[in-house]
DNA sequence: GATTTTTGATACCTAATGTATCAAAAATAT
DNA sequence: ATATTTTTGATACATTAGGTATCAAAAATC
C-alpha cells in the first residue's frame, strides 16, 4: 500500500528553495554554503542531504519551478505571428513574479542559470515547434530568440527595473520577432 | 635597478593557462579542481598559488586574453555602419582561433564565462561609444548584440561547427545588427 | 662562479562537503 | 487514543579540496 506524500517533506523542500532564492538575491551561487541554505531555511544539515544531493541540485528546482512557467508564458511567443502580443503576455508575467525572477536573472549565479534556461528551455521550444517551418537552421531557431529575450529581461530587471512592462514588451517584439520573421 | 621579467615566471603562467584551457574543454569550471590544473600543468601545487589567488583568477586572465581580441574584431562592428563587415572581420577572427573559442564558448563554464565577457566587453564599448548616439536605452545598447553575438558564436561552434564562417557573419548582420540600424 | 629567484615536494592547516547515529517530534494507521 | 512509522534536528565525524609553510634543488641573473 503506496503512502499518502508526507507534508513534512514537502515543508522542507520549500523551505530549502525558499531559503537559495533568498541568498541568490545577494550573492552569487557559488558562494552560497549549504550552511547558510540550512540556516536560513531553519533545518538540520543532514536533512538538507536528505532531499538533496548538493546545492546545485536545489538551484535546478527552483529554476525548473520557475522556468516552467516562463516557458509557458514565452513559447507561444516564439510562434509566427501575434509575437507582439506574446511579448506582452511574457513580460507581464515576469513582472508579476518580480522579485524571483530578479533573484535568478541577475543573481551572482545569473550567467549559469540563464544558460541553462535557455538550454532546458529550447529542448521544449524546439519539440514543440517541430511542425512548423523554422525560418533559422537548425537549433539556432529557438536559441536565438531565448538568448537575446533573457539577456532583455536580464538588463531590465537588473538594471532598469523601473522601465514600464509593455516598453520592454515592446522592445522585444522589434528586436527580436520582427527580424526573424523578416529572415 | 628593475631586473629583468623571469623567464621562469611567464613559462608557469602560460603552463596554467593551456591546462585549464584544455580541461575546460571537456569539463565545467565549477568541476575543475586547482589539482588537476597543476597536475596537467606539470608544477607544484604551491607554485600554482604563488601565481593565482585561484582558479577563478585564472579564468580571468585566459578569458581576458582571447576575449581582449575578440573585442577588438568585435567593437567596430557595434558601430553604425559597415556592420556587415565588423561580422565577418569577427567571425573569421574567431574561425581561426577555433580551438579556444570553442573551449571558452561550449565548454560546461560556457554560461558563466559568456556572461563574464558580454559584461566586460560591454563596458569597453559603452565607453568607446559614448560619443556615437545610441539607439537603444542605456547599456541595452551593447549588451543586447553582444549577448545575441555570443550565443550565435556558441551554437555555431558548438552545434554546427562545420557551417561556413561568411554565413555565419550572415546570420549574425541580419538578425543583430540590421534590426538595431532600423530601430 | 656567486647570488638571487623560482620551483617542486612534502607536510600541514582550514573550511566546506557530505555521512552516521539516535533520541524526539510529527504524521499516519489502527 | 494509542501504537507504529517516518522525518527531523543535533551532534559528531569522515572526506575532500583549498590554501599555506618550509626547504633543498634548479634555474636565471649578476
Amino acid at each position: 500500500m503506496s503512502r499518502q506524500p508526507d507534508p513534512r517533506n514537502q515543508r522542507t523542500r520549500s523551505a530549502v528553495k525558499a531559503a537559495l532564492v533568498d541568498l541568490l538575491a545577494s550573492q552569487p551561487f557559488d558562494q552560497v554554503l549549504v550552511r547558510d541554505i540550512v540556516a536560513r531555511a531553519g533545518i538540520g544539515n543532514a536533512t538538507f542531504f536528505r532531499h538533496y544531493r548538493d546545492k546545485a541540485q536545489v538551484l535546478e528546482e527552483v529554476a525548473q519551478d520557475f522556468f516552467e512557467q516562463a516557458s509557458g508564458a514565452m513559447l507561444p511567443a516564439l510562434g509566427d505571428r501575434h509575437s507582439d502580443l506574446g511579448a506582452r503576455h511574457l513580460c507581464r508575467f515576469v513582472d508579476k513574479h518580480r522579485v524571483v525572477y530578479t533573484a535568478l536573472l541577475t543573481g551572482g549565479a545569473g550567467g549559469q542559470i540563464r544558460a541553462d534556461f535557455v538550454e532546458k528551455t529550447a529542448e521544449q521550444a524546439f519539440a514543440l515547434a517541430a511542425d512548423q517551418p523554422l525560418r533559422l537552421p537548425g537549433r539556432l531557431a529557438v536559441i536565438y530568440p531565448l538568448s537575446a529575450i533573457v539577456a532583455i529581461l536580464a538588463w531590465w530587471l537588473g538594471e532598469v527595473p523601473e522601465t514600464p512592462t509593455d516598453e520592454v514588451a515592446e522592445l522585444i517584439a522589434r528586436l527580436v520577432f520582427k527580424p526573424m520573421s523578416e529572415y
